[in-house]
DNA sequence: TTGACATATCGATAATTTGCGATATTATAA
DNA sequence: TTATAATATCGCAAATTATCGATATGTCAA
């Protein structure tokens, strides 16, 4: 878990959103046949449809929160899906207790 | 308190270092004529000495989070002492366990 | 008042980030 | 196989950030 990363990751709106959609992804997502959301996570269509940008930018988004450690990817089929990664966003809450 | 400003305020290793140093300040810096840092802070050229990197930058990195309400100054004769803003600092991490 | 510090601000350049369109890659279904 | 849909990646222009030197501003002491 590299901070900078992780704050870097968490300056922009819309990254921030995409986090917090996650949170309840129900409650944000039109529903993808057959998953659980809460499980298996939301599709790159899903959050581009949301954001209202490009798939492009939805993808690196994705990915930037992904390298930053505060979420996860599965792949099913042509789908990739992405959730919370709850432990990674405990730890950086521990560090901001602790560190900062 | 503005969640963008704050987590660009931490994006930067010299930053964080500062924030960090801050929390125990007569552990990282040496002291100031008659000031009692953990009251009163420290001054610009303490943490410029400590940073290792020119007056201007240090006044502006001081600047940035103290905009974004991480600490709080206060001026006495020529000198401007900066200090931890625990209140913003709490506020910041139940924003984070709550909406992140 | 003037000189000497401490700090803040301005203007500049290099580096990084934003968000996009175009294209490559992967996986499925026909 | 091939067409198609979903995703990832590349290369770009615009915007923002990092960091500096130079200079302005504020404050005290002589």
């Amino acid at each position: 878990m590299e901070p900078i990363e992780v704050f870097k990751a968490l300056s922009n709106e819309s990254r921030l959103q995409i986090l917090h959609w996650l949170k309840d992804p129900e409650k944000h997502f039109t529903p993808h046949e057959g998953i659980d959301m809460r499980k298996i996570g939301v599709c790159v269509s899903q959050v581009t449809d949301k954001l209202k940008m490009t798939q492009s930018t939805a993808s690196q988004y994705l990915s930037i929160l992904q390298r930053a450690g505060l979420i996860k990817t599965e792949r099913i089929g042509k789908y990739t899906y992405y959730k919370r990664n709850e432990e990674t966003i405990r730890e950086i809450g521990a560090f901001f207790n602790n560190e900062i």
